[in-house]
DNA sequence: TTGGAAAGTCAACAAGGCTGACTTAAAACC
DNA sequence: GGTTTTAAGTCAGCCTTGTTGACTTTCCAA
């Protein structure tokens, strides 16, 4: 196999895919993923959280009454990785669990009001600099942007992503 | 501090940025990154390395010759860290310590053919993920996808990602 | 010649993944 | 009504990949 750049480039009717620009694509998502995730971080160390908690509270606010298996597969962890978060943060008050009324074997995970407020502090760091970046791309580079992620999830995640609250596109 | 829709949209200049906006982008992100790894991940696993040792070769393959310290800066992490994975694929075969010729306490790293191998085998498929999720986008996305990535990134990370062999915009 | 940087090593630990086995309760099925 | 399936939770144990701290060896440079 020749992965030269010349070995896409030239057969390609999209000559701008060089092995190149592609190896500053994945590069830029390794670097761009660990600032996404540097804030959250911050204001994590120190408590008893880490970055799965964030992730348990994020959709957990997004979708209030969420089951447990629903965020199992939004998460795509196991059943006991989840619940060794979940755990902590029932104990610690700040997610509640409310037994199903339709079918009682589920549980419906709620977020309490300290829950609420680590979770907004949270993703008002985390959207800071989101927007800190969309401005300084500018409004066409937002829509490149979240096509690009869009294609590169896997199916489900695609699913998953577009699923819950259709929004303005 | 207000969370709502209004409370960002209507005093700013750039009326695209709602939290409704941001959430989605935070969410593509989480999504797209899982994607993003997938592949490799999935060669990775059943041999006895993983994502960590999936970088190193990375940036020993982009960077040849490169030092541990280098290396160490550019990952993020620490040199113990580090350490054990590099050991792994120095006593594997993968990769070259050479110690330096001016300064001879520091070692600088090559990939082996095996390593090479690996390495293209691994960069072979996030490639094809990300030609993939180009093409689905079509060209002008790319553009507006980097100037995002960059954007998000922390001062430090982007002066390594800018630094290095600077090619074409 | 001495201080300090670079590299490596050892030990111990934590977060957050995983598998496998098992229980309980409730729903669904036949 | 009895059986099977499903949702959740738990226990035990393992792996990877990160961490800190303490220490040694090498060797450059002031």
């Amino acid at each position: 196999m020749d992965h030269s750049k010349t070995g896409t480039s030239h057969s390609d009717s999209l000559l701008f895919l060089t092995d190149e620009q592609l190896r500053k694509g994945i590069e830029a998502m390794f670097f761009a993923y660990r600032g996404f995730t540097a804030d959250p971080d911050r204001i994590l160390e120190g408590m008893d959280y880490g970055r799965a908690h964030h992730r348990a509270l994020h959709f957990i606010h997004r979708s209030p009454g969420t089951t447990v298996n629903n965020l199992l597969a939004i998460l795509g962890v196991t059943k006991q990785s989840l619940n060794r978060v979940l755990r902590s943060l029932i104990e610690d008050g700040l997610v509640e669990s409310r037994v199903g009324r339709a079918d009682k074997r589920e549980r419906h995970l709620h977020l309490t009001e300290k829950g609420a407020d680590l979770e907004r502090s949270l993703s008002d760091a985390q959207r800071a600099r989101m927007r800190a970046a969309y401005r300084a791309a500018g409004p066409g580079a937002v829509q490149g942007f979240r096509h690009v992620l869009e294609a590169m999830m896997d199916e489900s995640a695609r699913k998953q992503y577009l699923s819950l609250k259709e929004n303005s596109p």
